[in-house]
DNA sequence: GCATAATACTTTGCAATGCATAGTATTATG
DNA sequence: CATAATACTATGCATTGCAAAGTATTATGC
């Protein structure tokens, strides 16, 4: 298979997991956010991701206990959206995952420095 | 599902992709090298990982043509080991990868920063 | 010398998830 | 009223980390 190839499924891979940090972040800071404006969200910090992507996501962070849910129609009208925030296990949650993020960040650095 | 199970889960996935680049950067430093010791570096850094995942991963990397591979039998005895180094398409893909994470890096700290 | 342990790698099957693509439903616009 | 925009749902595929069991070669202890 071809460089760039197998490099685009590289990236696909590394962004496994990391995804459900950034996003429990993202409703962290929010307090609540609906779908497409996570995704836009995820743009405007240089991470674009497929709907495809997003959507299943906050589907199983939601099944797994992760997020609480609601459906809200805008007051002043618009498309109803399904609104989510962190449940206490994502509060709980997230500072865990930084802690893993991090520390596979000072394994990364050791590792560039290792004899 | 329980709490801690689907923290295990997110960090099995968490890593993929992660240790490709872990791997490069190990035979970046080190030249050669081979499973068992590519193994114990993982360890030696606080990332410890099973070996049902070094040895196809490695396989992988090769058969990917990142990696290049020979058999070596120890100068003073000892079991045959297959060594890998780095092939000119893993030490162009290295620094293509540590872009990918640190702007990934990047992205996470905006969202932990946005409104 | 021979059984056991240690070293080193291989193989198989499973579960989880990002992506591509297509589809559905509701609201806004000309 | 038709078309576009907004917003979410559903399906199938490929990839990969892990668990567990297996294979083969070399070293060690009695």
């Amino acid at each position: 298979m071809d460089k760039s190839t197998t490099y685009q499924k590289w990236l696909a891979q590394s962004r496994k997991g990391f995804l459900e940090l950034c996003v429990l972040s993202i409703l962290h800071r929010k307090g609540t956010s609906y779908g497409l404006e996570v995704l836009q969200t995820f743009e405007q910090v240089g991470l674009p991701i497929n709907e495809g992507t997003l959507y299943p996501l906050l589907n199983r962070m939601f099944k797994n206990g992760w997020l609480t849910s609601e459906w809200v129609t805008p007051s002043d009208g618009g498309h109803p959206r399904r609104h989510y925030q962190l449940s206490d296990v994502g509060t709980e949650l997230l500072p865990q995952m930084l802690d893993t993020y991090r520390s596979n960040q000072k394994s990364l650095a050791q590792l560039m420095d290792i004899k």
